[in-house]
DNA sequence: CGTCTGACGCACG
DNA sequence: GCGTGCGCCAGAC
């Protein structure tokens, strides 16, 4: 059933478009982890395209399966995109859900948890 | 068609 | 380390 359920996103969303692999390479990030805008961007094969990453997670509330786009933050550990999570909070405490601290809108330990989609994928 | 808009990142001063 | 400028490119008009 599982199964069926794939394939019916496969036909229902197409698998090879930018917005698609950016929802696929969000979806493989570890709970209590985080990456970057670029890093997705870089992993596409499109290094430069790291504003359409955000674009692209922008528009990810309402796919399925669902996006966990509060784990990518820009290359600094800035909750940049905190404002488009319904409230100014929503993110930070997603991510507090998770066991990341948050200080100052941004990741501590960044440079630790930071999770590359081209190493770990 | 042209133009505008960004949840970015980099180069530079 | 910080501010500024610019290239990026898929959608919405």
């Amino acid at each position: 059933m599982r199964h069926l359920n794939f394939i019916t996103f496969n036909l229902m969303n197409s698998s090879d478009s930018f917005f698609e692999q950016v929802y696929e390479i969000t979806r493989h990030i570890p709970v209590g982890r985080v990456t970057s805008f670029g890093a997705i961007a870089r992993c596409i094969g499109s290094p430069q395209s790291a504003r359409m990453v955000g674009w692209a997670l922008n528009k990810s509330g309402n796919v399925l399966p669902p996006v966990p786009a509060h784990r990518v933050v820009n290359r600094n550990g800035l909750l940049t995109g905190k404002h488009h999570f319904g409230g100014s909070e929503i993110m930070k405490e997603l991510l507090e859900n998770e066991g990341i601290i948050i200080s100052e809108n941004q990741v501590v330990d960044f440079g630790k948890l930071f999770w590359d989609p081209m190493k770990e994928l």
